[in-house]
DNA sequence: TCAGTCTGCAATCATCTAGTTGCAGATAAG
DNA sequence: CTTATCTGCAACTAGATGATTGCAGACTGA
């Protein structure tokens, strides 16, 4: 995995507005008018940040008749959670590392 | 935590070139000026990319004489990967929920 | 003291983006 | 068949943001 892939993960969860989307899908899988009935905002702006997450693999589209409802998916967000730990990792090592020459001084 | 303290985080680390630096920052701190010279955009610019990085508590500065040194912090990091890590299995382990509750019709 | 350099603030610009309204096509229900 | 509803596309607006240039203040070193 590299951060190219990544980027456009953090970038879709890096908005309010799209919490509350996964947070509702969260409770059950849901079209874009649904869930214009549950939050403040219209059906197409919700549709654009569907569109978004689906983009960044966060959600997935499921057609149930004539209706598209979305579906949150966990993967992707073990995935980025798994790399960010390595990185988070790395810095507090090498920050570590410097400490302790710091202290061998 | 809570998302509030995290969405932050996620905007800063939606950004190509806030990697840039926060690739550079992993190999040493450095002060503003100093990244310039390695990244093809101006010194203010990446001030205002550091102060973003660090109201979302992933760098640090440091004062060393008449300049300000970042140190890019991991245990930031850290934390959302467990946020993340909680968030997405509680996803996978619903959807396994719905599968099983399907295969079971 | 004086020159060089590093920081910080302000104004400006262009682009991106979150949000809206409006309309047209598709599909399920009566 | 007709009606209601759901989707998708397009145009538009307002605000956020990534980036620039310019300038003034502060500190180091010769």
């Amino acid at each position: 995995m590299t951060t190219g892939t990544l980027v456009p993960v953090f970038a879709a969860l890096g908005d309010e507005t799209r919490w509350s989307i996964l947070a509702a899908l969260g409770e059950g899988d849901a079209s874009a008018s649904a869930l214009a009935g549950r939050l403040p905002v219209t059906r197409q702006a919700i549709a654009k940040h569907l569109a978004v997450l689906q983009g960044a693999g966060l959600v997935e589209p499921v057609r149930v008749g004539r209706e598209v409802q979305y579906r949150v998916l966990g993967s992707q967000l073990s995935e980025t959670a798994r790399w960010l730990d390595t990185i988070g990792a790395e810095w507090d090592r090498r920050l570590a590392a410097i400490k302790e020459l710091a202290e061998g001084l």
